[in-house]
RNA sequence: GCGGACGUGGCGGAAUGGCAGACGCGCCAGACUUAGGAUCUGGUGCCUCCGGGCGUAAGAGUUCAAGUCUCUUCGUCCGCACCA
């Protein structure tokens, strides 16, 4: 056996079809052990199939999955596919495949490719967004929010292609520009369903206290919920008695306050259209500003447009005194009341907007020089030019204004948020129907819970319609119904969801997925969750991370789930690139595929080779050689059965420093994600076994132990064929002992005024204060002849530092 | 502009304030072999008058000691962006 040369091709089919048929990943709920739950985001089953970044976090985890199960852990780590999607459908589309066959094939793909990989899932958990089983439950989660208020219907815009016609989704929108067709994309004003997760905002702030997630999505979350505080204030339209509202984080400042700008879309330019001299110049900036796609908006920052509104004037309520009202597309309707006060010597933006149209800028911050430029410094800045505020510093002068407008009920606290609510209608096909009716009688109606799932009907084109409506909108025979409440003729949603619906619960059900009677026991629930350990990319942050919180936290709020967050730690691991250092992409020509790779070096060495190639936090290119090198390392592992001798439950005397620092380095950098250097710790060890001529069978299957979590097919091969008793996947994660962690003499450096002279052995156990005692070692002496020695640092094991003179 | 990450050999990267470059790739030399993308051995930061000197983006500071801590400058990547 010892004598066969390392082939992966034969070993790997092997042991995968063994965990299979014993069910060796299986979870299964058992009170007497602690449970663990690892998870990685779900593929969306492309046509391209497995790319390699996927193995990347896959990997990771299952690391941790193994090792956990070794240190007696029940461990759940499942797999799914998040199938709903656009390049399926588009897929469809250019193929006339029904999307559930497209999805189907996917799936199988990718399924196959993945257990090539010999990743411990648990393949009987699988769940899929598409199937009907499953979105039944998406779709009943969405009528519990709408029962609680936080589904409803509104007029938003979305992304429009004038060209083809269609509801683009932001992911569709490439630069500003159509992802079919490239013309540019403007915006469309649509009915759509909206999720309020804005009521969160607060919720999913403070949550994130509470849970271990590395700092960067900690704060590009916070940035995204963009939380400030505030207070809203009322300016007087002059002669009107009605007043407008703005929010402001700088109420310090509002004597100097110049003018008013709105949004173009502000309701109270129509209000008020009698009185308004230019109403016509207003309403055409408005569509001006409409027809402008994002992207135009953000190449027009630097000039600032804007119509002044002739025939309103607005009241200052510090200074009492009248001041124009501007209207402009750089204040935004969806943020704040869609008005500002502007204070053009304290405010970048308005300052701008001041010297373009020749405004009053004055300066109520001491410090700057506001005809050159807009003064925002807030630490240290004095008020002056503002009445009883003068002399006070700025955060004073806030609270001062915010109580003295109280007083006169002008101003309320106010704290805004940029997050803003979910457009969760999508006008496609290949998503979950929403299970609404609209009836003339009764307005919206939502399906009883006995009606899911609502089905996806069968249609025969699955292309949008010209008027931008979802194709589902042609089946008439689906989209007329009657309505649950009074039975009259109705019309279905004809909307779907969006593809980030599915995945905002899919580990909820992986705790108990062929649940008929609901989402996933509540026994399940308490069991497994919170997830242990999610792994992730980046990119998904701001949408899934934060989405799947929220919705966590809803299912929190209303009893159904124990904990508020549902995951207790969250990583992410860094992209792979091309050898180029490109991103990898079928036009770049740079893509690496995981089954020619298999091919080639075998599952293990892949694994070996993507937790090795670099830090797993960041974005690295791929070397193919660089993989070969982790294939070589393991056919080294391999022919160390050849140079076995000695017994099976002890170290080699001269190993036993090494493997005990290895059981204690490997296990930790594993927990901290240093794969890598886990990895090189495992190389040096194998080097010392060869540097020595031989290994005993003891300090083989300490190796193996550390390396089974990253290699298991080898080390299972090697631990069986070597008779060490049952299968590796089996046995406990090795301890070290701390006695044995360092040699009794080590080398240490010699130091003259932070300069290495000389090297010497040194009892490790030698104490700070005994080091000083080593002046007068043979090889230390001489360097201080003719010198005085002024100091000496002992840095027991480390070194000694001699400072002389 | 705001927020975050980061800058170390030819390359990927190591380094609780304590011997910079672990480990791997590549490269060089040799061994074995009827040239093979196999394996093994040795070497591999730069300069050198062979004593040593210089080196972690640049500059300053703290320290017996700085890749690591502090300040300044330059540069790269990611996210958000007219958010009042």
């Amino acid at each position: 056996m010892s004598n066969l040369p390392y082939e992966p091709a034969r070993i790997e089919p092997k042991w995968q079809a063994f965990w299979e048929e014993h069910q060796v990943f299986a979870a299964r709920p058992d009170a007497s052990r602690p449970k663990y739950y690892c998870l990685i985001e779900f593929p969306y089953p492309s046509g391209a199939g497995l790319h390699v970044g996927h193995p990347r976090s896959n990997t990771a985890l299952d690391i941790i999955a193994r090792k956990r199960r070794m240190e007696g852990y029940n461990v759940l780590y499942p797999i799914g596919w998040d199938a709903f999607g656009l390049p399926t459908e588009n897929y469809a589309i250019a193929n006339s495949v029904h999307p559930a066959k497209v999805t189907r094939d996917n799936v199988n793909h990718f399924r196959r490719q993945l257990k090539r990989l010999g990743f411990s899932f648990d393949y009987s958990r699988e769940v899929d967004t598409t199937d009907p089983s499953y979105y039944r439950w998406t779709q009943w989660i969405f009528l519990k929010l709408y029962e609680h208020g936080l589904a409803y219907k509104a007029e938003m815009p979305i992304n429009w292609c004038p060209r083809c016609k269609i509801g683009l989704a932001n992911e569709e929108v490439v630069a500003g520009m159509c992802e079919r067709c490239g013309h540019q994309v403007t915006h469309k004003v649509k009915n759509q369903w909206m999720l309020a997760i804005t009521r969160y905002a607060q919720k999913l702030l403070d949550g994130l206290d509470t849970v271990d997630f590395i700092e960067p999505v900690k704060a590009q979350q916070r940035n995204w919920i963009g939380r400030s505080e505030g207070c809203e204030a009322d300016f007087a339209i002059a002669g009107t008695g009605e007043a407008l509202r703005v929010f402001t984080t700088r109420p310090d400042t509002m004597f100097g306050a110049t003018y008013m700008v709105l949004s173009p879309e502000h309701p109270v330019i129509e209000r008020f259209a009698q009185r308004i001299e230019n109403i016509r110049d207003l309403r055409a900036y408005r569509e001006q500003a409409a027809a402008k796609s994002d992207f135009e908006r953000a190449e027009m920052q630097k000039d600032k447009t804007g119509v002044e509104v002739v025939g309103l004037k607005a009241v200052n309520p510090a200074t009492g005194k009248e001041i124009p009202i501007w209207v402009s597309d750089y204040v935004l309707m969806g943020y704040g009341t869609g008005a500002i006060m502007a204070v053009p010597g304290h405010d970048e933006r308005d300052w701008e907007f001041a010297k373009a149209f020749s405004l009053p800028i004055v300066e109520v911050v001491a410090g700057g020089d506001v005809t050159q430029q807009a003064y925002t410094e807030i630490d240290d800045g004095v008020i002056v030019n503002s009445g009883f505020l003068d002399g006070l510093s700025v955060k004073q002068a806030q609270e001062a204004m915010i109580a003295w407008l109280e007083q006169r009920g002008l101003a309320t606290r106010k704290i805004n948020y940029k997050l803003r609510d979910w457009v969760f209608s999508r006008q496609r096909y290949w998503g979950e129907p929403i299970p609404m009716v609209h009836c003339p009688v009764c307005g919206v109606v939502p399906l009883g819970e006995d009606q899911l799932p609502l089905l996806l009907p069968d249609v025969e084109s699955y292309e949008p319609t010209d008027s931008g409506e979802s194709p589902l909108a042609a089946i008439t025979d689906w989209v007329n119904t009657t309505c649950p409440r009074c039975g009259g003729p109705a019309r279905r949603e004809t909307d779907t969801m969006p593809q980030w619906a599915g995945s905002s619960w899919y580990f909820l059900r992986y705790c108990d997925p062929h649940n008929s009677r609901a989402f996933a026991s509540q026994e399940a629930l308490d069991y497994w969750m919170p997830v242990d350990w999610y792994n992730g990319g980046m990119e998904h942050t701001t949408l899934h991370l934060l989405y799947s919180r929220f919705w966590h936290l809803f299912l929190h709020d209303i009893g159904l789930v124990r904990a508020p967050e549902p995951y207790a730690r969250r990583t992410s691991h860094g992209m792979i690139l091309g050898e180029n250092g490109e991103k990898m992409s079928k036009s770049r020509g740079n893509v690496i595929n995981p089954d020619d790779l298999v091919d080639e070096i075998g599952a293990d060495a892949f694994r070996v080779y993507e937790m090795f190639m670099g830090a797993f936090d960041q974005a690295i290119p791929w070397s193919m050689s660089g993989a070969r090198g982790a294939r070589r390392f393991l056919e080294r592992v391999w022919r160390l059965q050849e140079m076995l001798s000695g017994p099976e439950d002890a170290f080699s005397p001269g190993l036993r420093v090494l493997i005990n620092q290895s059981i204690k380095k490997v296990g930790e950098d594993y927990e901290r994600m240093k794969y890598n250097t886990a990895i090189a710790q495992m190389m040096t060890l194998v080097n010392a076994f060869y540097e020595q001529g031989g290994v005993s069978a003891g300090d083989l299957k300490a190796l193996l132990l550390l390396l089974s979590p990253v290699a298991p097919h080898l080390c299972e091969e090697i631990w069986l064929a070597q008779g060490f008793g049952g299968y590796i996947h089996e046995q406990a994660w090795p301890s070290y002992d701390e006695a044995y962690l360092v040699d009794d003499a080590v080398e240490i450096a010699v130091q003259i005024n932070g300069r290495v002279r000389a090297r010497i052995m040194v009892p490790s156990d030698l104490g700070r204060e005994a080091g000083e005692e080593l002046v007068r070692h043979a090889q230390v002496a001489p360097l201080l002849e003719g010198k005085q020695l002024v100091k000496c640092i002992y840095v027991p094991g480390r070194l000694l530092n001699l400072v002389v003179k």
